[in-house]
DNA sequence: CTGTTAGCGCCTTCAC
DNA sequence: GTGAAGGCGCTAACAG
């Protein structure tokens, strides 16, 4: 067993009322007997027990992040973003995966409530009634992250996806594209595809031109491959636009099979400049800042939130851009 | 505020213990006053609160898991093999990137003993005996995961990096290759690459064949490209086997843009088998079971020293296998 | 089978 | 500036 306060107050002569305000710097301390506190701590190294200290405080010092799946390539690096900030102010996070199951997403609010997280990230492909009812039971600080609630009823960071897919349309259309399709899956649920669905079909019909929807089953790599290669033998649009980075290179390798040059024949553009992007022939021209910063800016606001900061607004809009790669511009000299 | 054990004790008017032993299932609770309890329980809605139950128990149901980087594809996939395992036994993982430095690490292991984990997953690139050290400090119990201790002091979880390497030699060789090319980074420690490449220089030596090391600053994909491009301008190897699957994809890439034809001209495999494999062109022969398992596997481990189950083994060595696909072999009908 | 009683290790008023 | 004392919410003997 390892030395608790009291041990270091018996060593260091004083009461662990001291040590603890030493530890924490709580309250002014002679500096006599700060120095001699200090030296028993380091002397029988003592660690404080944060279990102890987040029953006492009422404050675990750790947040909960619940993701769909941190596998996901992108989730990975959002994540990461997270992490780095929860670091830097000293927050450590559990994170948990739900695969997007709206009865775990409920389970798992609960049980880091039970583990009395400071507060919540959450990541949900679609948010509905039931999960607005679940965070305010928790009565915790909740954050969403690439999850939209429509009526803005809590906090979150997003980009606006509706507009980007807008743009995107603007940006095929100017690139001479007459036609374009849009991938993504179609479940039902109002999910950040949907939304992506929606800003494309906007676009489309502002600039009059053709268009076309490959709906999937789900928004994989594999699933999509074949399904955009068949989609491909009776005639490929100008364009593509896909709801993710994973579906962009589904179909740029569909293409390439289908023999067509790319950008050339066809136009492909992702969603969420994923690693992926750069790591694929040719690089994927895709839209939105990097996830990363997505985690970083969620994971930031949070902080705000646990030390009631000053905050403008609870529904922080990322801007999104285009960004211009191999698969939309003509090629780079390698 | 929300309710407590006692006030769900006062509602079904029994003591908090009988409430305690319901909600643990610790002791035989006659079947009736178990029934007062969990009305009592759900009509409160109420929820243990898992700090004090750590405090009290000693145990947190929590584990502390250290990775250098999440956002590295292979990593994810890995953590999300130990949260579901982990999940699957009742426990939440407290995730931390090292960015595979010592001293974060060190400082990791500690704030992760100040956080009560009942026990620690641990990956880094490079095991040293500072590592050793810290681990036998902290008392916890710990698994190495796809981190090599060569000495078995520390349970660990891995596969046979060097017999892996060997036998992509002796695969590439029966394929007809008479020159092959290491990829990866050295930087002097002990690392997985290493351990890589001593197996293909076993390899190369055995069957004795030219060889050729391309020595990398780090592995990434962005790194590896230029210089691999540049390696191939003096002439390209029969093969090249690299350090993991983003080096290869670089390979890969650097070969189409010298105009080789992939297997034909120069065949490539890949380390680690992740999702990326798949998703290039052509598809990456690689070498392991998935990450996934890797991490599955690893919890799992934890999960049998954290209940005493009997081990047969503290050095768990994965069976390792060469995923034949199209980088090495003759490329498929689409 | 159930209740009582100590803690677990720390924070946090209060007095001094 | 420092100490004493009372919790935080729960588990775990120990009685009954």
């Amino acid at each position: 067993m390892s030395a608790t306060i009291y041990d270091v107050a018996r060593e260091a002569g004083v009461s662990m009322a001291t040590v603890s305000r030493v530890m924490n710097d709580t309250a002014v301390v002679k500096e006599e007997t700060k120095k001699r506190v200090l030296e028993a701590i380091a002397k029988l190294s003592y660690r404080p027990n944060a279990i102890a200290r987040g029953l006492a405080s009422k404050r675990t010092k750790t947040i909960g992040v619940i993701v769909p799946d941190v596998s996901a390539a992108f989730m990975a690096e959002l994540v990461r973003g997270i992490e780095d900030i929860a670091n830097m102010y000293h927050y450590h996070i559990i994170l948990c995966n739900s695969d997007g199951q709206l009865d775990r997403e409920k389970d798992l609010v609960g049980t880091m409530w039970e583990k009395q997280v400071d507060g919540l990230l959450f990541m949900s492909p679609r948010l509905q009634q039931e999960h607005i009812d679940t965070f305010e039971e928790a009565q915790l600080p909740i954050v969403l992250c690439r999850t939209d609630d429509p009526e803005g009823r809590i906090p979150s960071v997003n980009i606006n996806n509706r507009q980007a897919a807008i743009d995107v349309v603007d940006y095929l259309v100017a690139k001479g594209c007459k036609s374009i399709a849009f991938v993504g899956a179609q479940n039902g649920l109002r999910t950040l595809t949907d939304e992506r669905r929606v800003g494309f079909l906007q676009g489309i019909q502002r600039n009059g031109i053709d268009s076309q929807l490959i709906e999937l089953p789900n928004e994989t790599y594999a699933t999509a491959l074949p399904i955009l290669k068949n989609a491909f033998k009776q005639g490929a649009p100008r364009a593509i636009f896909t709801a993710n980075d994973e579906l962009a290179i589904a179909a740029e390798h569909a293409a390439q099979d289908a023999s067509l040059r790319i950008p050339e024949d066809i136009m492909i553009v992702g969603f969420d400049n994923t690693k992926l992007t750069e790591m694929s022939r040719p690089a994927l021209t895709t839209v939105t800042q990097s996830m990363y910063d997505y985690g970083a800016v969620a994971m930031r606001f949070l902080t705000k939130l646990l030390s009631d900061e000053p905050i403008s607004t609870y529904t922080v809009v990322l801007p999104h851009q285009i960004l211009e790669k191999e698969s939309t511009a003509p090629r780079l000299i390698r």
